[in-house]
DNA sequence: CATAGATGTAACAACAAGAGTTACAACAAG
DNA sequence: CTTGTTGTAACTCTTGTTGTTACATCTATG
């Protein structure tokens, strides 16, 4: 199955709260309507990604803000902040082979460290792109519209 | 979420495929036995691997083998063959930003190619990784329970 | 200090994919 | 023709995602 679409839609999130945050003041609905989809959902992100300490929201009165430099949160942090994957795991491993078997009893053994290698080798790609990265491309889009 | 667990169990089909084939017809009810599933699931693997020309499975009499030396099969090729993710893509896309925002309408613009970049890194890793490494591991496991 | 406009969160419904199971037709070989 | 398989349809069960309503809580401000 696909990674949730949790994960694309926070870094939306993150790239529009940067864009706006001189000209509005970026709510949920604000956010939502950028989205296309329920305040709701983006609350729930919101708070996973303050949890994470990406952004800072404001109760009450509104609002939210990024916590730190952009160049600092990498995709990677994104991803491990919304939750992308269950437990961490990125592949589902059958659950119980049969210990009668030698190979059954050893697919673990075998499989894990390569499983590891791989999924490592994709975080590791997202670890080298930073929100930076992806606000200046969004804006030099924005640019090429005119 | 995770990547279906038809890719590990499509390994471990592999793996037991080639270690018992001298000593036992190896059909869908040996299969199961060892991958703890039902046979049905192993037959429907079965099928996806044999269209990615990876194993022949023999009709009425019953049994399966390896179609190609195992050095040439990598774990990205049995990735491709069981349809780990839907439609090849490995994120999952929120459907429709809104078009009327500058950010909203330009995310697929810019996150394409870096969500393409990363599930490439992740595909490349599989792509090392050949089932005759997993295989020899896995006899090497076996060899040192003795 | 009451209120307007937010957030925080619970609860639940709708939906989709994964995975398990039963059942049975088609087939190959003795 | 019988036996043991494969191939596949049809269904259920379960789980995670996503959408939605509802409401308590909070904060700045008039």
């Amino acid at each position: 199955m696909q990674i949730s679409s949790r994960f694309t839609i926070a870094i939306h999130i993150l790239a529009c709260i940067d864009t706006f945050k001189n000209d509005y003041k970026v709510t949920s609905d604000f956010l939502a309507g950028s989205v296309n989809v329920n305040p709701v959902v983006i609350r729930r992100l919101l708070q996973q990604l303050k949890a994470a300490g990406i952004i800072n929201v404001t109760r009450g009165s509104g609002g939210a803000e990024i916590a730190k430099p952009l160049s600092e949160i990498t995709m990677l942090d994104i991803y491990k902040a919304v939750d992308s994957i269950e437990n961490g795991e990125l592949f589902h491993f059958h659950e119980n082979p049969n210990k009668e078997c030698p190979v059954g009893r050893n697919m673990h053994n075998v499989l894990d460290s390569k499983l590891e290698q791989v999924q490592r080798a994709m975080e590791n790609e997202m670890g080298s792109i930073t929100i930076q990265e992806i606000v200046e491309e969004t804006k030099s889009f924005i640019q090429k519209e005119l």
